[in-house]
DNA sequence: TATTGTTATACTCTATAACTATA
DNA sequence: TATAGTTATAGAGTATAACAATA
């Protein structure tokens, strides 16, 4: 049971890291390439003592005032998830709950003005971070690449 | 102090969901398809009680044989919380420690044949997931999107 | 009765600090 | 003395279950 699996030793040895594989399909390019954008953003949300589900909270909340219960479906996460991932945002100042004109039970949650100017500074600093990997396409390219991505994704929501 | 920041009330109440702006830039539309692309995977891996590290971890001992050291760098993270995530991997069968030849000190991690049969698992599952995605461009647009990412991130590691 | 949200509890994930063993 | 890794501890993030208030 559980017996080791022995790969093949050549190349095994040495550095980790390993040249990009041409022949890998798109699945796995997009893979690869979000790891690569999540660790930008989650070393950046790092500085601020921000977890990724955190500077998620702030970048939904940016044009937005959604309720505890939209948050949690469009984040994923369960309701009680929620309220403690709010609960923590709110003592650290960065947004607020407000109850629900329509409905008494719903509680919408905002940005406050520090938390709008921390997520400014966030995206500020995510888009000097990921600008070197965009200067590797020339102009008329990176307007290609960012259609051909709508495109893909038309219809999900991030 | 931390005021709330209204926003105008125009289209604010109501649906989450937003049209996607096609004024985007290329880094908005990276970050967008990427929390699009982890949230695939962290439900893929949740449906397995793997959270994204672990699938992480698991994937790039697919075809290497790091020592902690390098896994912890690989990863971004602490050597501690490597041996952590380490330690519950193994406990479940997934993956194993394997002295390291050369080194007293180090310690080798390696895929068991459990490990390497989940981790099959999750890439066909994520292709799955992936699937209707990519079915949105042409086969000669998925080819040249792939051709993009691959310029994009050259040189980064994910 | 159903829905919205919070509280109680437990486990994973992560970091800082202190430690052991080897180089 | 420096490096590789583990253990101890604490707090954030997450889920399941039980609860209170409103619809």
């Amino acid at each position: 049971m559980n017996q080791v699996k022995m790969a093949p030793m050549t190349r095994m040895h040495g550095s980790i890291r390993q040249p990009p594989d041409s022949r890998e399909g798109l699945v796995d390019t997009l893979v690869t390439a979000s790891f690569v954008v999540m660790a930008v953003i989650s070393r950046i949300g790092a500085a601020h003592e921000l977890s990724l589900s955190m500077v998620r909270l702030l970048g939904i909340l940016r044009d937005r005032r959604p309720r505890m219960a939209e948050l949690a479906e469009y984040l994923g996460l369960e309701k009680q998830t929620m309220s403690g991932l709010v609960a923590r945002a709110e003592k650290r100042g960065l947004v607020a709950r407000v109850p629900n004109e329509d409905d008494g039970r719903a509680v919408d949650v905002v940005l406050t003005d520090d938390g709008a100017r921390l997520l400014h500074e966030l995206r500020a600093r995510g888009r000097a971070a990921l600008a070197p990997l965009v200067a590797n396409l020339e102009a008329s390219e990176q307007q290609l690449a960012r259609d051909l991505l709508q495109r893909l994704f038309r219809g999900s929501r991030g």
